[in-house]
DNA sequence: ATGACGATTTACT
DNA sequence: GTAAATCGTCATA
């Protein structure tokens, strides 16, 4: 399938997120393609957001990637062990990012299982439900790490997005997109409380509460909207 | 130079 | 349900 291009990356973080779902994360390591379909998306709003790292402006050397272009990765190390990615939304300028929070494995599952084991979890007993359902499982699984932060994903041969099949923008033909609130953000305040987390209800591939939240732009015969 | 803190995961009670 | 693991990043001095 077709790489996602500038301009489809080119949107405000609370549009890319939603669209993201059902796209394919690739990346390619030593020839092999690891790769998994979008399950679950955060979008990070930038100078006013109080849960993004880019609150208020705040510009240095490791966010300076959610500065660049749209479709620019952002990766960054936390709590002394795990990494996360995301990939820049907007324009140049305005620090917005789409966190990736979960994939449903596709290609390279025994090599995302050798990265995801431990003495504790030996290969055999990883399902692939245990390889990239949270998305410092899905960056240990892909082999991803801050050596591919600032990385342009519409050039890059390392790592990018792949268009779906078919438009899953509205969830039609296959699960529902619900949203609901962000994931370890509680600091944020009334930020943290409103509804940029999405993900396809029910997956059995998202990091967690599968359900809950409402239905995004609901289809004909939605459920009704309720907190 | 120092200290506080994570956009998490895992194991354990 | 709670807690530990573990260190780069950032603000303050």
């Amino acid at each position: 399938m077709p790489r996602l291009r500038r301009r489809d990356y080119a949107l405000p973080a609370d549009e890319l997120a939603p669209r993201l779902l059902g796209h394919t994360l690739v990346r390619l390591l030593d020839g092999t393609r690891l790769a998994g379909v979008i399950v679950e998306t955060e979008a990070y709003l930038g100078p006013e957001d109080r849960a993004a790292h880019s609150y208020n402006n705040r510009r240095t050397p490791r966010t300076e990637p959610m500065f660049g272009p749209a479709g620019t990765s952002y990766v960054y190390f936390t709590y002394g062990m795990h990494h996360c990615m995301n990939i820049a939304a907007a324009e140049v300028g305005v620090p917005q990012a789409v966190l990736i929070r979960a994939l449903e494995p596709t290609e390279g599952l025994d090599t995302m299982r050798a990265h995801r084991a431990t003495p504790r979890r030996p290969v055999a007993a990883l399902r692939p439900a245990d390889l990239c359902s949270g998305p410092a499982k899905l960056c240990q699984a892909l082999a991803i790490d801050r050596s591919l932060t600032g990385l342009d994903l519409t050039a890059s041969d390392q790592l990018w997005v792949e268009a779906p099949a078919r438009d899953t923008t509205t969830g039609s033909g296959f699960l529902q997109i619900h949203t609901g609130t962000r994931i370890g953000v509680g600091y944020a305040g009334a930020w943290a409380r409103r509804h940029l987390r999405y993900f396809l209800c029910g997956h059995p591939h998202v990091s967690s509460r599968r359900t809950g939240g409402r239905p995004w732009k609901p289809q004909g015969g939605g459920n009704p909207a309720g907190p």
